[in-house]
RNA sequence: GGGCGGUUAGCUCAGUUGGUAGAGCGCGUCAUUGACGUUGACGAUGUCAGAGGUUCGAAUCCUCUACCGCCCACCA
């Protein structure tokens, strides 16, 4: 018997020699275990992505738990004979990371990112990215993940980069991405329009006013924005201003003089909120800017992009909103237009990266139609012809409700639905540095018409001009100075991962991937988008299951957050846990969509479990001497007995793995190897053995050393590095057992 | 306002297609120098949130109620 396992088990010695030996042995890339025959070389293909994690910061105990889900994934489909490959990537994750690169040299030299430039200030984020890019593959690693590292992918690299501008262009020609005025979320803080979804609602306790414009009393909470109110809107129904009628102008004394104001009737307006009246910004909100392309309303600018309000303000031109409220309020009091003020708390949105206060406002920038009607022009969808006429809200619904796509838990497919239904166009411009340049071209023929301008999208630059030109002179095309929204990139990982738009092998072979993994709080922002570019741009799925784990929560169910100072960090856990026991830890009594809440006493009991399995198994090799190959023929009766209930557990484990319920698996596994082969298997035959040669103790010795090593086998999805040790130490041990085959009956 | 969950042992949670409840930690008693004290044996603790219904039978299916949580939304 080993010497090694003589001693008690020390994870920190063994896990990262294990590692390497993984790594040496190349398995984690499925071209080599079918060169090497460990793989069939007609098996069928399997294949997940790895959610690229941010370079924003290093990975948390979220991480580590969807790590440990697709780990385990990936190793029962590795060692169940398929071409299994899991691609490995990282996101630039642009405004997230633009904007922590920028608080960091606003804190060592009290610069802004405009002191050093857009190249000088790219080369910091680089250098940022870069080296949270190593710690979290330094991380991956600890944990024993079997990515297969000759396919590591960026979202910002070259050929990502290439699939991007790709997408862009056919888009574009297709009508699908346009360039239009549009109300968006402006973020004064961060200088960028954000998307929907990186809006961060707040509570917060505000005033709300009732006052008297003309005949009517309206109320708002934002007096700021009422400069330019001149339409004032009511309910057509509504029997209090029915002597009012729609496009009727009324003069009154508003803020700054009297102004004429016209009567709007539109259906839109609540009836029972405040007086039923309301006026209307439609630069500055989303509802206002509807009911104003209903009646074809002018529109006006109040506040500029850095949240201070325009000349139409008059006195309190220049200033900021928050003073300018006090400000106006108190002129309208003195007026005697302010009727009644009451306590009010409203959702204000912030934006999730800056935290800065969004203003919505009118601005040119660039979308993707939703909504759009096309042709689609593949037949690979199941459910969509081609010829057929689609948007590519069609496409996003249909393959989720024909279950081309199946999420699992399923009650989250009711929820996708529900926010596609709802899904406005999406806005994909930023004004960042860091990101996706987008690919589009100006060329104003007139230097003083800005609004004779040619517009040009294309792959590479129009060939007139010096791509590296700066110069702005007429005549000269100038690129967008935009960067797309990150998850324009991440959309198309599925397949930009595997070479497209190159035809590669990879792309034939291994899209649509299997299953994608994935936390519930990116349903929206990544599987939804990936869905709408895999469908759009290539015709396909891209995955066809998409396993939602839920969020890592302490034990108090508490969010892990740095304010409540109860981060837990994964590496501190895997040195003190070790891998096997954090895995085991974060995935049991854990299912498909449930949060998992993590306390020290369950790490502690999982790390117990590692050190049963070793020392069970020395118990094992220390009794059957040189086991070469099993004889399960010679078992006796009672013996025949435990190795059928055996099998029958190791078909209920392999049921459970197909079906996704890893939860339920890696606790009977736990339950089957202490309870039953440690306490009552080995137990009873520790009698047995003590009896002299015969047929008895023969069979014990068959059954113990047969048990032992299916089990090492199931376990090892969920516990690779402490079965994968003792794997190498068994009497008749050959090759990696993360190549094995699963054990079927 | 709309949607989706949850409510099971002191705590944290499982319970796949309905068959009179389980795990870990904690607790109590005892055992053991022989794989392991990161141990073993035995044990206590639950009207499975409440009410009604379907069923031979419900924690599990249906309806309602209460409380907790999450997500979405343009109530000025």
């Amino acid at each position: 018997m080993s010497e090694e396992l003589k001693k008690p088990y020390n994870p920190t010695e063994h896990e990262e020699s294990i590692y390497r030996k993984w790594e040496e042995s190349g398995f984690f890339n499925p071209d080599v275990c079918v060169e090497k025959g460990v793989t069939d070389k007609n098996a069928d293909y399997f294949s997940i992505v790895l959610p690229p994690p941010n370079v924003t910061g290093t990975l948390h105990m979220g991480s580590a738990f969807m790590l440990a889900i697709e780990d385990v994934i990936v190793r029962f489909n590795r060692m169940w004979g398929k071409k299994t490959l899991w691609i490995p990537g990282t996101d630039h994750a642009a405004i997230a990371t633009q904007s922590k690169v920028e608080k960091l040299i606003q804190k060592e030299g009290g610069k802004n990112r405009h002191d050093l430039g857009r190249e000088e200030f790219l080369k910091r984020v680089e250098k940022f990215a870069k080296e949270n890019h190593d710690i979290i593959i330094h991380q991956m690693k600890k944990m024993g993940c079997s990515l297969d590292w000759s396919r590591e992918a960026f979202t910002l690299d070259e050929k990502r980069n290439l699939a991007v501008k790709t997408v862009f262009k056919k888009m574009y020609d297709d009508g699908i991405i346009y360039r239009g005025h549009r109300i968006v979320n402006w973020d004064p803080k961060g200088q960028t329009t954000i998307s929907d979804d990186e809006i961060v609602y707040q509570e917060q306790k505000t005033k709300f006013y009732y006052l008297q414009y003309g005949p009517f009393v309206i109320g708002t909470t934002r007096p700021e924005t009422k400069f330019g109110d001149k339409y004032v809107v009511m309910h057509p129904d509504d029997k209090r201003y029915a002597s009012y009628k729609d496009g009727q102008k009324i003069d009154l004394e508003w803020i700054n003089g009297p102004i004429t104001a016209t009567i709007i009737k539109d259906e839109s307006i609540d009836m029972e909120f405040g007086t039923g009246v309301m006026t209307i910004t439609p630069w500055h909100s989303v509802v206002d800017f509807e009911i104003a392309e209903r009646h074809n309303l002018d529109k006006e600018q109040i506040i500029d992009k850095y949240g201070r309000l325009l000349p139409v303000a008059g006195e309190f031109s220049e200033m900021k909103i928050v003073e300018a409220r006090e400000k106006i309020i108190e002129k309208l009091k003195k007026k005697s237009l302010v009727l009644k003020e009451e306590d009010y708390t409203n959702n204000v949105a912030t934006a999730e990266r800056t935290g800065g206060f969004i203003e919505p406002q009118i601005m040119n920038q660039w979308f993707i139609d939703v909504n759009k009607e096309f042709t689609y022009i593949f037949d690979t969808l199941p459910n969509i012809k081609k010829g057929e006429k689609v948007t590519l809200k069609k496409l996003m619904l249909s393959v989720v409700e024909n279950k081309n796509v199946n999420i699992i838990p399923d009650r989250f497919e009711k929820e996708y639905t529900h926010w596609i239904e709802n899904l406005r166009d999406w806005c994909i411009s930023r004004q960042i540095w860091y990101g996706h340049r987008i690919p589009v071209w100006y060329r104003s023929t007139n230097t003083h018409n800005r609004s004779n301008e040619e517009i040009y999208c294309g792959i590479e630059a129009p060939k007139e001009i010096d791509p590296d030109s700066v110069k702005t002179t007429a005549g000269e095309w100038v690129q967008d100075g935009d960067t797309l929204d990150t998850w324009f990139s991440s959309g198309l990982w599925t397949f930009s991962t595997l070479g497209w738009p190159e035809k590669t092998e990879d792309l034939k072979n291994y899209h649509p991937t299997t299953v994608l993994e994935t936390g519930y709080d990116i349903l929206f922002f990544w599987v939804a988008r990936m869905i709408l570019m895999s469908t759009y741009t290539i015709g396909q799925i891209p995955f066809t299951y998409v396993y939602l784990h839920g969020m890592v929560r302490d034990n108090q169910g508490r969010k892990i957050s740095k304010s409540l100072g109860n981060n837990i960090d994964p590496l501190e856990m895997l040195a003190k846990y070790s891998a096997d026991g954090v895995r085991m830890a974060l995935l049991v009594g854990t299912g498909p969509g449930g949060d998992s809440k993590i306390s020290e006493e369950k790490l502690k009991a999982y790390k117990h479990f590692a050190n049963k399995i070793w020392n069970a198994s020395r118990f094992v090799l220390e009794n059957v001497g040189n086991m070469s190959r099993f004889n399960l023929d010679i078992l006796v009766e009672k013996d025949k007995e435990i190795l059928k209930e055996f099998k029958d557990f190791t078909s209920d484990i392999t049921a459970d793995m197909e079906n996704y319920r890893f939860h339920l698996a890696a606790e009977k596994i736990y339950h089957y190897f202490w309870h039953t082969f440690a306490d009552i298997i080995i137990e009873d035959c520790k009698k047995t053995l003590r009896q002299t040669q015969d047929k008895e103790v023969e069979s014990a010795k068959q059954l113990l050393y047969y048990l032992l090593t299916e089990q090492l086998k199931l376990l090892h999805p969920f516990m690779p590095f402490i079965t994968e040790k003792i794997w190498s130490m068994l009497p008749d041990s050959k090759g990696l057992l993360m190549v094995e085959k699963w054990p079927t009956n």
